[in-house]
RNA sequence: UGGGCUGUCGCCAAGCGGUAAGGCACUAGGUUUUGAUCCUAGCAUGCGGAGGUUCGAAUCCUCCCAGCCCAGCCA
């Protein structure tokens, strides 16, 4: 590791450890976890927490458990278990040889919140949610006492059974920290341990009728896991009192929670609610839908793990409130991809091209590298013929100087073949260009045409050579930059965020396109094999992301 | 006159009392058979504001201002 990026991925967190560990606090160990909850697909923000708690396992030769906080049943499902797993290891991480679960704990969590009354600090509270919203008090006014807050312990544990017992309606009771209705922190005022909820869970089945809540569940289980640095986002500073008081009374260890802002990406959502909202009401093509923030999205649309773990790299981790802007991600992507796709051609918008003093039944062979700053790629034949594709956008009829494309009378150089001068603009009755005559100068294959500057270089492929495919292109999901803070969010979806190419033309190298293989269309951006709609039959490209374009924002 | 957290360049982010790193973006040049890449240069007399301490303050103190989070039997 170079001294600068040593420098990139310190963070107020890794202080902390450092600091730690050279006071041999923990017995010099270091254990994270990753605790996603399975009620929905991972995400970019989530990645921002991967590459944190993993990294610095890694860094410090630590752990860092996979652990599925599942104490809510009536949100979670297996398939989002699978997709989670799915995600952290294509991200690049290692869970190491078992995933945790903190239904794992149940057995444990029901333990200790019997202790917990046995010690007097816990009862069974039958207010129903709205008296108990009431008795809460509010942010400027103290609550005050569930007339059930003082029963013997006895009648708690009592009661405490009939509810596991499923002798409680659902609603009916919950078990309840007895700390302190006056607290200026809300969770603090009595919060619950214990509710009934009388569904079946996705890992214990019917065994349990009562979930304990996340702030009793989570503290718990990090402490069993021995974890030495417990890394959430900011949300939860407020909750930090009660994770440790929780800990405090009950004799299982205490790890230290430490708060770290969550990522706000510009022009997209990273709640899990709104999220599964896209997907359900079907503005996306499901979770792994190409525009999505999803790290299945991203996947599908053509990011590298490398570039995700290099953009959590480059935006830190602090306690500052952030709105990280597109440009950032779409530079990490660029950056890998510029390394390691494949150069090649590929016609979005054809428009025939007939060079006539080329044989009608010739086809050359041309040789084309696979990328021109990296020879160690290779080199690809390129099949060349008397009529060509070209890009609609790469002709006018007439320019000035600044356009160095193919205009009429001009002369432009097919890239990796030869300079062509264009004749005439056939065109049809409604005035449409409908194909271009030209000639080729057959002296300048490699070599500069003698006595005259020609205006740029252009892309091409075979008519007859090359392969038909469609080529998807997407923008952002949302216009506004934060249409997270919309009051309505369903209103800033963006019309046109998907644009469908279905006859474009490819060059027949990519007859052998592999997924998960990035492309660069030359001139145009990079693509993609997309994994749910291509087939050998008919291959469909996405858009990761296109190349920076200076031309077209200066002239705009 | 509830509590918690945060304010360093357009967006991120180092900095931890010795005189403002770096990245993204942007601007200007150079190379180029991708208007890409690459290279070179530029980009905060200034660190939310006002006072104070100090030889010296983004760093310490005081007051003020602004933003974010919290009243689920969600996580």
């Amino acid at each position: 590791m170079t001294e600068t990026e040593t420098k990139r991925s310190a963070n107020f967190i890794r202080h902390i450890v450092a600091e730690d560990l050279s006071n041999n606090k923990n017995n010099g160990k270091v254990a994270t976890r990753f605790p996603p909850e399975p009620n929905g697909y991972l995400h970019i923000g989530h990645a921002k927490s991967i590459c944190l708690n993993f990294g610095i396992a890694e860094e410090y030769q630590g752990t860092c458990n996979l652990r599925f906080d599942d104490t809510n049943p009536s949100k979670e499902e297996q398939e989002y278990i699978d997709a989670i797993k799915e995600d952290v290891r294509w991200l690049g991480f290692d869970w190491g040889a078992k995933e945790y679960y903190a239904s794992n704990y149940f057995d444990k969590f029901y333990d200790l919140a019997v202790a917990l009354i046995k010690q007097g600090k816990a009862y069974v509270c039958e207010l129903n949610a709205d008296q108990v919203r009431e008795y809460r008090g509010t942010l400027t006014e103290a609550g005050k006492n569930s007339p059930y807050r003082d029963r013997s312990i006895e009648e708690n544990l009592r009661l405490f059974s009939t509810m596991k017992n499923g002798e409680q309606e659902e609603g009916s009771a919950v078990l309840r920290a007895k700390i302190d209705m006056a607290s200026p922190n809300m969770n603090m005022r009595d919060p619950t341990i214990y509710r009934i909820r009388k569904i079946s869970h996705h890992q214990t089945g019917d065994k349990w009728c009562i979930y304990p809540m996340y702030d009793f569940a989570h503290c718990i289980s990090d402490a069993l896991e021995g974890i030495t640095h417990s890394l959430c986002t900011l949300e939860f500073a407020d909750h930090r009192p009660l994770y440790d008081w929780y800990l405090d009374q009950l004799d299982v260890g205490h790890p230290q929670q430490i708060e770290f802002s969550r990522l706000s990406l510009q022009h997209t959502i990273v709640s899990k609610r709104k999220l599964k909202l896209l997907v359900d009401k079907g503005y996306v093509d499901g979770w792994s839908d190409p525009r999505m923030p999803t790290l299945s999205g991203l996947r599908r649309r053509g990011f590298t793990p490398a570039s995700i773990r290099e953009f959590c790299k480059r935006i830190g981790v602090t306690k500052v409130d952030n709105s990280i802007e597109m440009a950032m991600l779409e530079s990490c992507i660029r950056d890998d991809l510029g390394d390691n796709a494949f150069r090649v051609m590929g016609v979005l918008k054809p428009i025939k091209l007939v060079i006539e003093n080329f044989d009608n039944d010739k086809t050359e062979t041309l040789n084309a590298p696979n990328h021109p700053q990296n020879e160690a790629m290779g080199t690809r034949p390129l099949p060349f013929t008397r009529e060509i594709y070209i890009d609609q956008d790469d002709f006018r009829e007439e320019a000035n100087r600044k356009y160095k494309r193919l205009v009429l009378g001009g002369e432009v150089r097919l890239r990796y073949g030869y300079v062509i001068k264009c004749h005439e603009a056939k065109k049809d009755e409604n005035g449409n260009i409908v194909e271009l005559r030209c000639t080729y100068d057959p002296e300048t294959l490699g070599k500069k045409p003698e006595g005259r500057k020609v205006r740029g270089v252009i892309h091409w492929v075979s008519a007859t050579e090359s392969i038909p495919a469609e080529v998807r292109l997407y923008g952002c999901l949302f216009s506004d930059t934060t249409p997270e803070t919309a009051a309505n969010f369903e209103d800033s979806i963006s019309e046109n965020s998907l644009t469908i190419l279905k006859d474009c033309r490819l060059e027949s190298s990519l007859v052998n396109a592999k997924l998960a293989q990035g492309y660069q269309f030359e001139r145009e951006g990079y693509f993609c094999l997309d994994s749910k709609y291509s087939s050998p039959e008919k291959k469909v490209f996405n858009l990761t992301v296109a190349l920076k374009d200076t031309w077209s924002k200066s002239a705009s």
